[in-house]
DNA sequence: GGCTAGAATGAGACTCATTCTCATTTAGAA
DNA sequence: TTCTAAATGAGAATGAGTCTCATTCTAGCC
C-alpha cells in the first residue's frame, strides 16, 4: 500500500462514506460534505475515494446508469452485493458458488487474467414499504 | 417490439455489428462506418444500437472502464459473456448454476425486481500469442 | 407514379461524471 | 522551525452519451 498523509479531507470522505451506510457516489458525498460546512472539493472527494478503494477501505461498483458508487465495506477480501437500486443499501453475498463457476468457466475457454463483475440490483423490503 | 422504419443507416449499423464480431463501442462503430465512406452520424449510430438491443438484436455491456459495449448476439435470450478485454472477442456462458444462485439470493434478503450483472473479462487466446 | 404525415436523420449544442492542470497549502520528517 | 514532496481546490478539459430542431426520407394512400 502505498504511503498516504492523513489530511483531514480524507478523514472527513472516510467518516462520510461510513455515515452513508450503503452505497453512494462521489457527488451525493461531496454534496453532503459541503451541505455539512465542509469546503472539500470535488476533486478532492474523488481522489480520496481512489485511494480508499485502492486501500481495500471501499468497495465500489458501477450503477446500471454509468456512474460510480462506493461504499465503506467490512469485510475486506474479495465479495459481492446485492443493491438496493432506490436507496443504495447493501448485502455483502456469499458467492462461493459463482467464484467456482467464474474460474473453471475461464479456464475452459482459454482466457486468462479473467476477472468478473458480479452485481445485484433490487428493491429492499424498506423502499417497497415507503413506496407502498 | 414498435414499429421500426428501414433506412440504409440502421441497416449499416447492423451490418457493421455483424462485421465487428464482438463486442466493440458506438463510438469504434460510427468511426469504422465513417472510415470507410459513410456519411452517418454518431447520433444515428446510438439510436440504431438502442433499438437494435430494445428488440433483442443485439446485446449490451458495460467495460469496466464505463463505456457500453454492444454485440450482434445470435441468441436472444437471457445470457452472460466471457469477453476479451482486448479484442472484444465473446463467448457465450452457460450459467444456470449463477441464474439459480441470484434468484435464491434476492428472495432471501427480501429484495424485489431483482436484476443482476453477471460478465466475465479476460484475454484470450489470440491476443495473448499477439502479445507474445 | 405522385402526395403526405410522421418517423428518422445529422450537426452541433448540451449534460454530466470524471480527470487534469497548476498555483497554493500542508503533513510529516529532520 | 524548516523543508520538500504530497495533497488540495478551482476551474478547465475530456469524453460518452443525449437532446434539439430543421431537414430528409419511408411507407402507406391515392
Ligand atoms: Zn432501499
Ligand atoms: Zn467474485
Ligand atoms: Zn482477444
Ligand atoms: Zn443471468
Amino acid at each position: 500500500m502505498k504511503p498516504r498523509r492523513n489530511t483531514w479531507q480524507r478523514e472527513a470522505v472516510r467518516a462520510a462514506l461510513v455515515g452513508a451506510h450503503g452505497f453512494v457516489s462521489a457527488q451525493q458525498l461531496h454534496q453532503t460534505l459541503r451541505d455539512s460546512g465542509s469546503t472539500i472539493g470535488l476533486a478532492t472527494v474523488y481522489r480520496a475515494l481512489a485511494s480508499l478503494t485502492e486501500d481495500g477501505e471501499a468497495d465500489s461498483i458501477q450503477a446500471p446508469e454509468g456512474e460510480n458508487l462506493f461504499m465503506s465495506c467490512g469485510s475486506t477480501g474479495h465479495h459481492h452485493h446485492l443493491i438496493c437500486r432506490s436507496c443504495g443499501a447493501a448485502r455483502e453475498l456469499d458467492a462461493t458458488v459463482v467464484e467456482e463457476w467464474a474460474s473453471k468457466v475461464g479456464a475452459e475457454h482459454g482466457f486468462a487474467e479473467i476477472e468478473h463483475v458480479i452485481d445485484l440490483f433490487g428493491i429492499c423490503a424498506a423502499c417497497r414499504a415507503k413506496e407502498a
